[in-house]
DNA sequence: CGAACAGTAAACAATA
DNA sequence: ATATTGTTTACTGTTC
C-alpha cells in the first residue's frame, strides 16, 4: 500500500512538466499540503499520460515506437545487406516485388504527412496493419535468407578450413574452429534477437519456414486472442475468481491452441539453429543486456522494472533494487512454458494495438484525402465525414459522428467480426488511447451508452490492451455489480472485476481503487448493504438513472430515421446504447441489440445485455417480475440472507425499494414516469 | 464564465 | 498493529 501510493506521487511529481499545474497548485497551497499535492499530482498525471517518461509507455507510444523500430530494423537490415555481405540478389525480384507494395503504405505513414501525434491520436486500421505485416514479412524473409546465406558461408568456410587445416597444426585448427563457432553463435543469437524483435512487433503468425514464401501469408488477424490474458492470471491478478478463469480456460486453451502452431515457431526457429539457441543455458532473450535492440537501455534500469516493481505482465512483484529485480526476473520469469506463453500474450497485445493503429491510420488517410488532398482521388472509402472535425481537431479528442458511424470500409460487418475481432474499442478514434494528454473523457456518459454493449464488443480489447476504458468509474462499478447474478459485490470483488476486465486497471492500483471507493461513497446510486460477512455494494438503478439524464438530444424523428435507415450492422453500439437510453422501446428489445456482442460477452448474462444494465424503459411491456436470476431489482437480497436487518438500517422511511413487489418493475419504468420524485412511493 | 461532473489525492475513522 | 474499507474534502480539468 504505502509503496504504491509512494510510487504514485513519485511518479507524478517529477513528470509534472506541466508548470502551470504545479504552480497553481503551490499558489493555492495555503489550503494545505494535501491540496498542493493533489494539484501537482493531478497535473503530473495528465502529463504522464501523454509521455510517461518513466518506464511505461502509453499504447500510442508503444505503437509509435514499434513502428519506428520496425522501420529501423528494416533499414538496418537493408544496410547490412547492401554493405558487403555477399548475399547476391536471387531474391531481388521478390524483394522488389514486395517493395512495390510497401512504399505506398510507407509513404502513407511518412512524417511529412503524419506527425506521430496525429498517428497516435487517429489510429486507424487494416491498411497499416497490412503495412506492418508486409514490412515484417519482408524483413523476416530477408532475414531468413540472410542468415541462411551467412550460415552457408560459415559452414563452407569451416569445411574448407577443416580440409586445409589437416596440414595445419592442431591448435590453429582448433582456434579457427572456435572462432567460427563463436561467430556462428553470435549470428544465431543475432538472428534470435531479430526474430524476437519481429515477433514483438506483431509478426507472430509467420513461421520462419513460411516466411520465405510469398507474402500472402499476411495473418489477417486470424489470430485474435480470445482470452489470452488468462495466462497472466496464473501468477498475477490476486484473488481472481476461480470460476471465471475456469469458465474461460477452455476457450483460452483452444484459442491459443489454434494459434499455437504458429506461435510455436520462435523457439524452434530454423532447424539448423535450434540446438544452439541457449548455448550457456541462460535465457538469452530475457537478460537485459541482450535486449538492447528492443528497448532503450538506460544503465541501472530495466524495461521490465519500474516503480520498484516487476512489470512483467501480471506480476507486480516488489523489488527493492535492480539487482533484486534481476534475480527475481531470472527465477520467476525464466525461459519456461509459462513465460513463453506470457510473451506470446504480450505479442498479441501488441498485435492488437497494431491492428488498431492500422485501422485508425487508414481512417486518417481517408479524412485527410478528403479534406486536404486531391479530392479527385477515387477512394472507395471517402466517406462523407464530418467536416467539423477538420484538420484543427486532429489533435483534439473528439468522438464525432465519424467515430460512431465508422467508415463503411474498414469495418467488417459486425456480425462476422464479433466473435473474432473484438478489437475495435468504442469510438477509439483517439479518446480511449489517451495518447497525448488529458484525454479522459468518458464516452459512456457522453452517449449515455450502456457500458455493457460496448464492453460486449470490446471487452477483449480492454482486457488485453493497456488502454483506459472510456467509461466512468461509476458506470464501471455499476456494470460490475450488475453482471453478478445477485447484483451485489464486495469492494474487493469490484476490484477484481476491474483488474479482470481491464488491463488498464492492473497497474496504478492505489489510484483507481481509491477512485472506486470514492465513487461508491459519493454516488447515491451505490448502496452499501451490510452482510454477515461484511458489506456488499448494490446499485440503486433509479438513482443511477437520475444522476445522468439521457443527453441524446436528437429529435425523436431523427433518431427514428437513424434506426430505420441504418442497417443493423452499421448501428454502432454507442448509438444503440444511446438510443436505448433515450427511451426508445423499440430499440430496447433485446432483439435489436447486437446479438454478436451479446454472445461475445462472456461475463454478461443474456439479460444484462439489454436489460437491467441498460435502462430499459419497458413501460408498456409487462416485464416479467423478475428475470432468470434471483433478483432483478437493485435492492438485492443480501447474499447471506439476513436481509431484513440491513434494510431497516437505511435511514428514515424505507425508501421504497425494500418492498418486494414493487421493487423490480418500479425501477424499470422509473425512467419515463417517475423521475420527479415519487421514489418514496 | 460558471455550473456540473469526473478524476485524483489525501486525511481520517471504523473495522477486520 | 496493520490493512482494508468507507467517508469526506479539496482540487483540477473538461464539457455544456
Amino acid at each position: 500500500m504505502m509503496v504504491e501510493s509512494a510510487s504514485e506521487t513519485i511518479r507524478s511529481a517529477p513528470s509534472g512538466q506541466n508548470g502551470v499545474g504545479s504552480l497553481s497548485g503551490q499558489a493555492d497551497g495555503g489550503s494545505g499540503a494535501g491540496a498542493a499535492g493533489a494539484a501537482g499530482g493531478g497535473a503530473g498525471r495528465d502529463a504522464a499520460a501523454g509521455a510517461d517518461s518513466n518506464g511505461e509507455m502509453s499504447p500510442a507510444d508503444l505503437l509509435h515506437f514499434q513502428q519506428q523500430q520496425a522501420l529501423q530494423v528494416a533499414r538496418q537490415f537493408l544496410l547490412q545487406q547492401a554493405s558487403g555481405l555477399s548475399s547476391p540478389g536471387n531474391n531481388d525480384s521478390k524483394q522488389s516485388a514486395s517493395a512495390v507494395q510497401v512504399p505506398v503504405s510507407v509513404a502513407m505513414m511518412s512524417p511529412q504527412m503524419l506527425t506521430p501525434q496525429q498517428m497516435q491520436q487517429i489510429l486507424s486500421p487494416p491498411q497499416l496493419q497490412a503495412l506492418l505485416q508486409q514490412q515484417q514479412a519482408l524483413m523476416l524473409q530477408q532475414l531468413q535468407e540472410y542468415y541462411k546465406k551467412q550460415q552457408e558461408q560459415l559452414h563452407l568456410q569451416l569445411l574448407t578450413q577443416q580440409q586445409a587445416g589437416k596440414q595445419q597444426p592442431k591448435e590453429a585448427l582448433g582456434n579457427k574452429q572456435l572462432a567460427f563457432q563463436q561467430q556462428l553463435l553470435q549470428m544465431q543469437q543475432l538472428q534470435q534477437q531479430h526474430l524476437l524483435n519481429l515477433q514483438r512487433q506483431g509478426l507472430v503468425s509467420l513461421q520462419p519456414s513460411q516466411a520465405s514464401g510469398p507474402l500472402q501469408t499476411l495473418p489477417q488477424a486470424a489470430v485474435c486472442p480470445t482470452d489470452l490474458p488468462q495466462l497472466w492470471k496464473g501468477e498475477g491478478a490476486p484473488g481472481q475468481p476461480a470460476e471465471d478463469s475456469v469458465k474461460q480456460e477452455g476457450l483460452d486453451l483452444t484459442g491459443t491452441a489454434t494459434t499455437a502452431t504458429s506461435f510455436a515457431a520462435p523457439p524452434k526457429v530454423s532447424p539448423p539453429l535450434s540446438h544452439h539457441t541457449l548455448p550457456n543455458g541462460q535465457p538469452t532473450v530475457l537478460t537485459p543486456r541482450r535486449d538492447s535492440s528492443s528497448h532503450e537501455e538506460t544503465p541501472g534500469s530495466h524495461p521490465l522494472y519500474g516503480h520498484g516493481e516487476c512489470k512483467w505482465p501480471g506480476c507486480e512483484t516488489l523489488c527493492e533494487d535492480l539487482g533484486q529485480f534481476i534475480k527475481h526476473l531470472n527465477t520467476e520469469h525464466a525461459l519456461d512454458d509459462r513465460s513463453t506463453a506470457q510473451c506470446r500474450v504480450q505479442m498479441q497485445v501488441v498485435q492488437q494495438l497494431e491492428i488498431q493503429l492500422a485501422k485508425e491510420s487508414e481512417r486518417l488517410q481517408a479524412m485527410m484525402a478528403h479534406l486536404h488532398m486531391r479530392p479527385s482521388e477515387p477512394k472507395p472509402f471517402s466517406q462523407p465525414l464530418n467536416p467539423v472535425s477538420g484538420s484543427s481537431s486532429f489533435s483534439k479528442v473528439t468522438v464525432s459522428a465519424a467515430d460512431s458511424f465508422p467508415d463503411g470500409l474498414v469495418h467488417p460487418p459486425t456480425s462476422a467480426a464479433a466473435p473474432v475481432t473484438p478489437l475495435r474499442p468504442p469510438g477509439l478514434g483517439s479518446a480511449s488511447l489517451h495518447s497525448g494528454g488529458p484525454a479522459r473523457r468518458r464516452s459512456s456518459d457522453k452517449f449515455c451508452s450502456p457500458i455493457s454493449s460496448e464492453l460486449a464488443q470490446n471487452h477483449e480489447f480492454y482486457k488485453n490492451a493497456d488502454v483506459r476504458p472510456p467509461f466512468t468509474y461509476a458506470s464501471l462499478i455499476r456494470q460490475a455489480i450488475l453482471e453478478t447474478p445477485d447484483r451485489q459485490l464486495t469492494l474487493n470483488e469490484i476490484y477484481n472485476w476491474f483488474t479482470r476486465m481491464f488491463a488498464y486497471f492492473r497497474r496504478n492500483t492505489a489510484t483507481w481503487k481509491n477512485a472506486v471507493r470514492h465513487n461508491l461513497s459519493l454516488h447515491k446510486c451505490f448502496v452499501r448493504v451490510e452482510n454477515v460477512k461484511g458489506a456488499v455494494w448494490t446499485v440503486d438503478e433509479r438513482e443511477y438513472q437520475k444522476r445522468r439524464p439521457p443527453k441524446m438530444t436528437g429529435s425523436p424523428t431523427l433518431v427514428k430515421n437513424m434506426i430505420s435507415g441504418l442497417s443493423y450492422g452499421a448501428l454502432n453500439a454507442s448509438y444503440q446504447a444511446a438510443l436505448a437510453e433515450s427511451s426508445f422501446p423499440l430499440l430496447s428489445s433485446p432483439g435489436m441489440l447486437n446479438p454478436g456482442s451479446a454472445s461475445s460477452l462472456l461475463p454478461l448474462s443474456h439479460e444484462d445485455v439489454g436489460a437491467p444494465g441498460e435502462p430499459l424503459p419497458s413501460n408498456g411491456i409487462s416485464t416479467p417480475p423478475r428475470l432468470s436470476p434471483p433478483q432483478y431489482s437493485h435492492q438485492v437480497q443480501v447474499k447471506e440472507e439476513p436481509a431484513e436487518a440491513e434494510e431497516d438500517r437505511r435511514p428514515g422511511p424505507p425508501l421504497g425499494p425494500p418492498n418486494p413487489s414493487a421493487a423490480g418493475p418500479a425501477e424499470d419504468r422509473d425512467l419515463e414516469e417517475e423521475l420527479p420524485g415519487e421514489e418514496l412511493s
